[in-house]
DNA sequence: AAGCTGGAAGAAGTC
DNA sequence: CGGACTTCTTCCAGC
C-alpha cells in the first residue's frame, strides 16, 4: 500500500519553535494566550493537562516524528522533537525541554503564526466552538481551551496531565496487550534491546516486567486475601482513585472479610497487588512494576520518564500516586490475612482455575513470558497440549490479525448472545456465555489439515469503534464444572487472561466455547492503572476474541483471530438498551421506502429508529426519524421503513448511521446504513446468527466487505473524517478480523527512518488523490525502537490504529516469523496497515466525527445538552468557572469518544495545502478532522498532514 | 453445597 | 452547588 502513506516527512526542529517567551503574539493570536489560559484552566480543573503545542517546521524528506517523549514535569506546553536528531532541538535542550512560553513564539520572538497548526481538540467541541468562538475575543477562545500536553524528550508527561490513572507509563503491565496503543511494540520477550533507548534505569530490570508478573503469580498474593483475582489487582500496584472506593469498602460493601464492620478506608481486600504483605511502600513496588512496562513498551519515552522520576525524586512518582491509593497498598497486608481460603494460597490469577495451578504459582519467567506464555506448573489438560506457540514474535493481543489465510480460515460458528452479565470479583461466576440458541459460542478452524491439535486462545476484546484490542475492563474467566465440557486453562499473556482451549482434529477443529465466562473489573481499579486510558463506566461491551497459531513448514507461524459480536456486559444495559444484532439491509437507494429489519433486545413498541448524519466534525447534517410498524413490534423485532436521504441525487454512496432509542439514555449503538444513488443496487446483509452458523461463518470469512475503509474513503474524498477513522473496526457483527500483510514489503520506510532518535510527532504529507482533501492521521507514536535496527527482534505490538489510505486489510495472510528476527520493515507494516479490526472488513470506517459511538446512551446523545452549555459558556463571556466546566466536559468528551479533532491552523493566509476546511475562527485556516485517539494519550499520536512542504508547521493539541 | 441467576440497594458519577 | 438521574458495585435470595 504504497498510497497508504506516502509519508513525506519534514525535519522538523522543534528546538526553535519551542521557545520562548515572550512572545508576541502571531498570526495565531489566540494561541499564546491559549496555552497559558488553557494551562491554567486545566490545572485548575484538573490535574491533568493535555496540552500540546508543537511546533512543526516541515520541509520534505524527513519523516518519522513520533510522539515519543513525554513531558513528566509539568510544563504548559511540551515541545516536541522529531526523529530527526540534527533537528531535535529539544533534545539538545536537554534540560527543560517542555518549557515554551508560548507555543505560538519561536525562540527569537517571531510569531510562530507562519506556521500552520494542528489543533486537536476534544471531539464535538470544534462544531460548536467556533460558532461561538467566532463571537468572542480571541483572548477568550484561548481561555476556553483545555490543552493537551505532549511528550517531550524527557519526560513521559507531565504528572499534572494526567488523572491519576495515567501515569508515567504509557501501558501498565495489565495493558500491554494493548501495545498499538501506546504506540510501541510488545515485546514478549521483553528484551531490552528492542529499544535502543532502554534506559540504564530501566535496563537494570530488563526483566522487571517479570517482576511485576511475578507479583502476579507470586503466592504472596494469595488470593486468599482477596477474593479477586484480577490481573489488575495482582499486575498493578495500582493506586486507587480516591473519588471511588476502591476497595469493597467504598461500595455497598460494608463489611470486611471477616465480618468485621468495613472501617478501613484505606482496607482494600481486592487490593492485593503486587504489593508486597509486608506492605511495603507501595511506591516501591509501583515502581518496580513500572520498568517492566516500560521495558516491554520500549517506550523511552517512558524510560525517559521513569528515570526523571527516579533521579528526580520518588517524591513525583509517589506524589502523583493517590494518597489514598498509596496507603491502600500499605494496607494490603492486613487485608491479605483476612480472609483465608481453604486451600490456603489461591493462585492470584483467576478464580477458577486454580485446580490448573497446583503447587505455589511460579513466577513469570521471562522465557514463558516471551512465549506468551505463563508458566504453568503442569496441564491437566486431558489433551495432548499441542505445542504451545512460543515465538518471541507472538502477535500482540491488540494486533489486528486476519480471520483467513491462505487455506486456514478461523470462524465463529455459532455467536454469543449478545448479553452476558459479567460477574465482578466480588461475587460468584455468571457462568459461561451462552449463545443465543441456549449453547454455547463455538469456534471452528477450517482448512487445517494437520493431525497435530492447535490452542485456540481466548480473550475478551473491545467492541468500540476503535481497533479490537484486550479489554482492560473485563477479563475472560475459565468456567469449569461438570457441565463444562471443554477443557482450558487460563494463562497470562501481556497480562490479560487468555483461556487456552485445545483445537482437535478429532474434532474437526471445532471447539465449542463453555468454558468462558466474563469477569468485570472495578473502574477504579483499571483506571488507576499506570497508563490506563480507557474510562470504565458506560464501557461495557466486549467481544470474545479468538485466536490461533499455526506453525508452518517454513518456520513461519499463521496466526489468525476471530472476534465475536458485541456482549453486552452490564447488568443494566443488559436489560435495559436496545441493541440491535441485526439489520437485513446495510444500504438503500437514497429514496428510501424500502423495510429494515432490526433483531436484536429490548426493543419496545415506542422504541424510534432515528438516521442521523453527522459531517466530520460532528455536526449534525441530517437527523430524521424512521417510520416503525409498530403493528409488527416484538421485543427482538422492528420493522422500519427507510427514510429517504435528505439529498435524492448523491452521486456517491453515503454514509449515516441510525439509532433505537428507548427514551432518554437508551439508545442503541450506532447501527451503520449507507444511502446509495438510486442506481445502485442494494447490498443485503446476509444473516449470521446462531441459527445460521454455517451461513454467516462462510460469509464472514469469503465475504466481501460491504464496504471496506479503504473503499469508503475514496467514495468520500472531502471527508477526512471517513480516512481518519476509517480504519477502525466498528463492532459488527460477524466481524472477523482481517487480516494485516505482515509479510509485504513496499511500506514507506518512512517510520523507520529515524526511528533512533528521539521523535515526537510527525507529519506526514499525503498526495491523497487530486480530489481529496489532505489528510490529518493521528497515529499512535511509532517506537522509537521499531526502526531501529534493535528492533529488529521485535516486529510485533506496534500497530498504530490509524488510517491507511489503501490497501485491503484482508489481503494477505497473516503470517510472521516465528523467530526472533523480524525486520524493522517488518515491525512496521502492521502499522502501515488498515487497522483492520474484526469488524473492518465488514463495516463501513466510521462515520466520521459523528460515529462517536453512541450509543452508549451516554456519549452521544448526551453531547448536544453540553455542546449547547458550552455555547452558553461562550456567549457569557466564558469565566473561569465557565472556562473549568467547558475544559472538563472536553476532557471528558474525549475519555468517552476517543475522539479528537485535529485541525490545522494556518497563520493568516491559507497556505496552498490541500486543506478542505479552513477555519477562519482563528488565524488562517485548517482542516478539521476527527481523529480516533485514545483519551489522553495524546501524547502518543501520530500526525500527519497534507501540509505544504515548504511551510513551517506549527502544531496544538487541544484537548 | 456450590454455582448460577435475577434483582436490587446504595454509593459514586454525571447532568 | 444541589437535586435528579445514571451507572457501578456489592449483596441477597432463590433455583
Amino acid at each position: 500500500m504504497q498510497n497508504s502513506c506516502l509519508h513525506v516527512f519534514s525535519k522538523f526542529n522543534f528546538g526553535p519553535l519551542v521557545p520562548s517567551a515572550g512572545g508576541k503574539k502571531t498570526g495565531l493570536h489566540s494561541f499564546a494566550p491559549l496555552v497559558t489560559n488553557m494551562k491554567s484552566a486545566e490545572e485548575d480543573a484538573f490535574s491533568y493537562t493535555p496540552n500540546v503545542t508543537l511546533s512543526l517546521p516541515i520541509s520534505m524528506g524527513n519523516p518519522c516524528l513520533s510522539t515519543q517523549y513525554h513531558n513528566l514535569q509539568s510544563s504548559p506546553i511540551v515541545p516536541v522533537s522529531s526523529c530527526h536528531q540534527a533537528g531535535y532541538g529539544l533534545h539538545n535542550n536537554g534540560g527543560a525541554p517542555g518549557y515554551y512560553l508560548t507555543p505560538n513564539l519561536r525562540a527569537n520572538g517571531a510569531p510562530a503564526l507562519e506556521s500552520p497548526r494542528i489543533e486537536i481538540t476534544a471531539y464535538g467541541q470544534f462544531p460548536e466552538d467556533e460558532m461561538e468562538e467566532s463571537s468572542l475575543p480571541i483572548a477568550k477562545r484561548v481561555n476556553s481551551i483545555v490543552t493537551l500536553t505532549l511528550p517531550n524528550a524527557d519526560g513521559y508527561r507531565d504528572p499534572s496531565c494526567l488523572s491519576p490513572a495515567s501515569s508515567l507509563s504509557s501501558r501498565s503491565c495489565n495493558s500491554e496487550a494493548s501495545s498499538y496503543e501506546s504506540g510501541f511494540s510488545y515485546n514478549y520477550d521483553n528484551s531490552p534491546q528492542n529499544s535502543p533507548w532502554q534506559s540504564p534505569c530501566v535496563s537494570p530490570k530488563g526483566s522487571s516486567s517479570l517482576h511485576s508478573c511475578t507479583h502476579t503469580t507470586s503466592p504472596r498474593h494469595s488470593p486468599s486475601t482477596s477474593p479477586r483475582a484480577s490481573i489488575a489487582d495482582e499486575s498493578w500496584p495500582v493506586p486507587h482513585r480516591g473519588s471511588r472506593p476502591s476497595s469493597p469498602c467504598g461500595g455497598k460493601r460494608k463489611y470486611s472479610f471477616n465480618g468485621a464492620p468495613c472501617r478501613h478506608p484505606s482496607y482494600s481486600p481486592g487490593h492485593s497487588p503486587a504489593v508486597s504483605p509486608q506492605g511495603s511502600p507501595k511506591i516501591i513496588a509501583v515502581d518496580d512494576a513500572w520498568p517492566p512496562n516500560t521495558n516491554q513498551y520500549t517506550n523511552s519515552a517512558i524510560v525517559a520518564a521513569i528515570n526523571a522520576l527516579t533521579t528526580d525524586g520518588v517524591v513525583d512518582l509517589s506524589d502523583s500516586v493517590p494518597v489514598k491509593s498509596r496507603k491502600t497498598s500499605l494496607e494490603h497486608s492486613p487485608a491479605m490475612s483476612l480472609k483465608v481460603e481453604p486451600g490456603g494460597e489461591e493462585p492470584g490469577l483467576g478464580e477458577a482455575n486454580q485446580d490448573d495451578y497446583p503447587g505455589p504459582r511460579l513466577p513469570f519467567k521471562k522465557e514463558n513470558y516471551c512465549g506468551g506464555f505463563l508458566d504453568v506448573p503442569q496441564h491437566p489438560y486431558p489433551w495432548s497440549k499441542p505445542k504451545p506457540y512460543i515465538s518471541p514474535s507472538l502477535p500482540a493481543l491488540d494486533w489486528q490479525l486476519p480471520s483467513c489465510s491462505g487455506p486456514y480460515s478461523l470462524q465463529m460458528e455459532v455467536q454469543p448472545k449478545s448479553h452476558h452479565r459479567a460477574h465482578y470479583e466480588t461475587e460468584g461466576s455468571r457462568g459461561a456465555v451462552k449463545a443465543l440458541s441456549g449453547g454455547h459460542p463455538v469456534v471452528q478452524l477450517y482448512g487445517y489439515m494437520e493431525s497435530e491439535p492447535l490452542t485456540l486462545q481466548l480473550f475478551i476484546g473491545t467492541a468500540d469503534d476503535r481497533l479490537l484490542r484486550p479489554h482492560a475492563f473485563y477479563q475472560v474467566h475459565r468456567i469449569t464444572g461438570k457441565t463444562v465440557s471443554t477443557a482450558s486453562h487460563e494463562v497470562l499473556q501481556s497480562n490479560t487472561k487468555v483461556l487456552e482451549i485445545p483445537l482437535l482434529p478429532e474434532n474437526n477443529m471445532r471447539a465449542i466455547i463453555d468454558c468462558a465466562g466474563i469477569l468485570k473489573l472495578r473502574n477504579s481499579d483499571i483506571e488507576l492503572r499506570k497508563g490506563e486510558t480507557d474510562i470504565g463506566r458506560k464501557n461495557t461491551r466486549v467481544r470474545m476474541v479468538f485466536r490461533v497459531h499455526i506453525n508452518q513448514p517454513n518456520g513461519r507461524t499463521v496466526s489468525l483471530q476471530a472476534a465475536s459480536n458485541p456482549i453486552e456486559c452490564s447488568q443494566r444495559s443488559a436489560q435495559e438498551l436496545p441493541l440491535v444484532e441485526k439489520q437485513s439491509v446495510d444500504s438503500s437507494p437514497a429514496t428510501g421506502g424500502k423495510t429494515l429489519v432490526l433483531s436484536g433486545h429490548n426493543f419496545l413498541p415506542d422504541s424510534k429508529v432515528v438516521f442521523v448524519e453527522k459531517a466530520q466534525d460532528g455536526h449534525h447534517l441530517w437527523e430524521t426519524e424512521a417510520k416503525v410498524d409498530k403493528d409488527s413490534f416484538k421485543s427482538t423485532t422492528l420493522l422500519v421503513e427507510i427514510p429517504p436521504y435528505r439529498n435524492q441525487r448523491i452521486s456517491s454512496p453515503v454514509q449515516v448511521n441510525f439509532y433505537v432509542c428507548n427514551g432518554k439514555r437508551k439508545r442503541s449503538q450506532y447501527q451503520r446504513f449507507t444511502y446509495l444513488s438510486p442506481n445502485v443496487p442494494i447490498i443485503k446483509t446476509e444473516p449470521n446468527d446462531d441459527y445460521e452458523p454455517q451461513r454467516a461463518s462462510r460469509l464472514a470469512a469469503h465475504s466481501k466487505p460491504y464496504y471496506s475503509p479503504l473503499g469508503v474513503a475514496p467514495s468520500v474524498p472531502a471527508d477526512p473524517g471517513h480516512c481518519l477513522v476509517g480504519g477502525y473496526p466498528s463492532p459488527s457483527p460477524s466481524s472477523s478480523p482481517k487480516l494485516h500483510d505482515l509479510s509485504t514489503a513496499g511500506y514507506p520506510k518512512c517510520l523507520s527512518g529515524g526511528q533512533s532518535h528521539h521523535a515526537a510527532v510527525s507529519m506526514a504529507v499525503h498526495p491523497g488523490s487530486p480530489d481529496h482533501a489532505p489528510l490529518v492521521m493521528l497515529q499512535p507514536p511509532v517506537a522509537p525502537h521499531l526502526g531501529s535496527p534493535a528492533a529488529g527482534g521485535c516486529s510485533h505490538g506496534y500497530r498504530p490504529p490509524a488510517l491507511y489510505p489503501n490497501g485491503s486489510p484482508c489481503s494477505s495472510p497473516v503470517s510472521h516469523p516465528s523467530t526472533p528476527g523480524a525486520g524493522p520493515e517488518a515491525a512496521f507494516r502492521p502499522s502501515l496497515q488498515p487497522p483492520a479490526g474484526p469488524a473492518h472488513c465488514l463495516s463501513t470506517p466510521a462515520p466520521g466525527p459523528g460515529q462517536e459511538q453512541p450509543p452508549h446512551p451516554a456519549a452521544g446523545g448526551q453531547q448536544p445538552p453540553r455542546a449547547a452549555r458550552h455555547r452558553q459558556a461562550g456567549a457569557a463571556g466564558a469565566g473561569p468557572d465557565i472556562l473549568r466546566r467547558r475544559a472538563r466536559a472536553w476532557v471528558r468528551d474525549v475519555r468517552r469518544q476517543g475522539l479528537l479533532f485535529v485541525r490545522l491552523l494556518f497563520p493568516a493566509e491559507p497556505p496552498p495545502c490541500r486543506c478542505r476546511h479552513w477555519d477562519r475562527g482563528v488565524g488562517g485556516g485548517g482542516l478539521l478532522a476527527p481523529v480516533p485517539v485514545t483519551p489522553m494519550r495524546c501524547q502518543d499520536v501520530f500526525l500527519s498532514a497534507a501540509v505544504p512542504p515548504a511551510l513551517p508547521l506549527t502544531v496544538a493539541i487541544t484537548v
